[in-house]
DNA sequence: TTTGACCTTAGAGTATACTCCAAGCTTTAT
DNA sequence: ATAAAGCTTGGAGTATACTCTAAGGTCAAA
């Protein structure tokens, strides 16, 4: 058993990370030491590595929670559910990444249209662009 | 001399958004009328422009405070500073799209794998991949 | 005159994921 | 004996951009 240090330290956490994990029922301590320290075991350190997988792949911890709520209860689960659970996040992902594109696409043309000299910015293209409809959805 | 509602309506934004701003120090109301009320110029209504714009861009409130900064006295700015504060925001934005992309190539290989099949979920090769280092960044 | 639409303020709530703090108990080493 | 390190709890703070609420003043029309 781990006390909570040993099992930040581990997967190179904060305990308050682990606390704060515990109040939002992603993953409760195994058990409680006779002082009250918690206890975590081998089970938790999967836990935790499953949810920082997860996490790395870009699922919220909401969306983690669910996560979890079908791997404690795969029989109840088809592979259909979670699948389509993937496939909703990859699209919020894509959705994201268009949308940053497109502010990538008129940032890229900002900075494509400004001389970037050392004169005052009294004409500089780029807050003429802010300034007038125009200048940037062009 | 537009009072509040009729400027967010002109601008289809909430007057809440423009009190926002104003206790942000983004745009302040152009005057007050003898009973309160904020009132708003032709110039106010150009500013709450150029805030959408910049917004439209991908600018934070704080970005765009300080653009405005930079907006309201152009001659103590050159265009180079103007334009290295547009290519840091262009490099945050690849960034995050840099992320996401990895998200998004994640959970490609994730659905790729997954058969999608209505039987349970208990050897769902998503939520293995979840469970085991190996499986994802192979 | 009264109703409804519009305005004012201060302050709380939302979402996300921690991070930090205070006050205090436990354990280990010196 | 005491200091340092580690643990407990509850609660506040951070960042971002609003959004909503309460309590109340203002104004135009019916």
């Amino acid at each position: 058993m781990y006390r909570i240090g040993e099992l930040a330290d581990k997967l190179s956490v904060s305990t308050d990370t682990l606390r704060y994990y515990e109040k939002h029922k992603l993953l409760a301590a195994t058990s409680r030491a006779d002082n009250g320290y918690r206890l975590y075991n081998e089970e938790a350190l999967r836990v935790m590595q499953f949810i920082m997988r997860a996490k790395g792949i870009g699922f919220s911890l909401n969306e983690i929670n669910d996560l979890l709520s079908i791997q404690i209860d795969k029989a109840s689960h088809s592979c259909a559910d979670v699948k389509s659970f993937t496939e909703q996040k990859l699209t919020q992902v894509n959705d994201k990444i268009a949308e940053l594109q497109c502010f990538k696409g008129s940032l890229e043309l900002l900075v494509a249209a400004c001389c970037g000299g050392e004169e005052e910015a009294t004409h500089c293209s780029i807050l003429s662009a802010l300034e007038n409809v125009d200048a940037i959805n062009k």
